[in-house]
DNA sequence: CCAATTTTTGAACGACCATTCAAGTTTCAG
DNA sequence: CTGAAACTTGAATGGTCGTTCAAAAATTGG
């Protein structure tokens, strides 16, 4: 087992590295050598361990979606209200560990390249039903049956689009502010 | 003027093709024969008519930015409440012209590819300040201001959240329901 | 119909990049 | 200590793509 270590230590240098390769240079031009660069190690070093340019692109989603469904899981674990339930799907996505300009740039430049890519596209579809099916349970017993697609969408829509606008940002966020701003748009959707 | 007339037809036949061609084969990979294939043209002749790639995509990022103004203008002209202009406001954006797949697609990638295009990134902030002073100066009207900057940012994030949502339908899109939906959440959020 | 101008393109060029591989170096169980 | 397994990498490979350019084709004004 002392074998899997080096593995395993690697691994989550690269996919870092990946994050801000991929954030200061672009999805779509960053290059294999670039990432290893910022990585301290060399791009056939990369493929011993991930196969692939794609597989390393495939891993460091499979991490931040990771990242999310612990912050849910942790959130959901204190909240008793269907309120503070739906509080707490909002405040997953604006964790202090997520909510970062690079990893929203990440996010959201996976976004744009999932539809061409299998194996991006089904990460990103079985996210994107687990944070509906959240908002749905919880909207049902606060909204009246003819609001629930409305508020939901209205709900889903604001987090992606914050997260949109965050991936742009030239200053660092403000998770605790960006939480704050999410309740009270969900207090103005729930009434 | 009678020597202005192909380069036009041209001009807009290749950013039509523009249009398809990153929609289907996505923005980091297209390349200039497939658009050109997709116009019936050599991709020499696209470099003769927009000097280079870069060139091209600016373009018609142009281009849809226009559709987008022409469309604001037109809903402007026949609203006469702050409410009124609020809808038109979210109508330009899902207007019958504009929210397409295949555009809303290409409006996505843009999106994330501006940060690493100075050209790009300068279309995307003047059009995204145009819409925040259209929402601001509407809600001023509307709400009282400690909620201004809220509901602004709800309605801005909702827009981009539907936008993204449509980029990755499989399906064609319907304006008139969206715009239903839009209206809905307005109303959710101006009360 | 002619010459000048505009438009089009195939082919060539030059640069870049993901991936592979053989040859090294390090690690560690026994 | 030793040999095997794990790890690392520089260099080579094969391919792709944007751009250029010279020459051909089409268009236009006179």
């Amino acid at each position: 087992m002392g074998r899997k270590r080096i593995r395993d230590i690697r691994n989550e240098e690269l996919i870092e590295a990946t994050i801000v390769a991929v954030h200061t240079r672009g999805y779509g031009v960053v290059t294999m050598a670039e990432i290893a660069r910022e990585a301290g190690a060399s791009a056939a070093s990369i493929n011993y361990y991930f196969g692939s340019k794609e597989g390393l692109m495939e891993a460091t989603m499979r991490h931040l979606l990771n990242k999310l469904k612990q912050a849910m899981i942790r959130g959901y674990s204190t909240a008793d209200t269907p309120k503070d339930r739906l509080y707490a799907v909002m405040d997953a996505n604006f964790d202090d560990d997520l909510f970062k300009v690079a990893q929203c740039s990440l996010w959201m430049q996976f976004w744009a390249s999932a539809p061409y890519s299998p194996r991006l596209s089904r990460l990103h579809r079985i996210n994107r039903n687990r944070v509906r099916s959240h908002f749905l349970a919880e909207l049902r017993r606060l909204v009246p049956p003819e609001q629930l697609g409305t508020a939901r969408h209205a709900l889903q829509g604001y987090m992606d689009g914050v997260w949109l606008q965050a991936a742009q940002s030239d200053v660092p966020l403000d998770p605790a502010k960006a939480r704050k701003a999410a309740h009270r748009v969900v207090d103005l959707v729930v009434g």
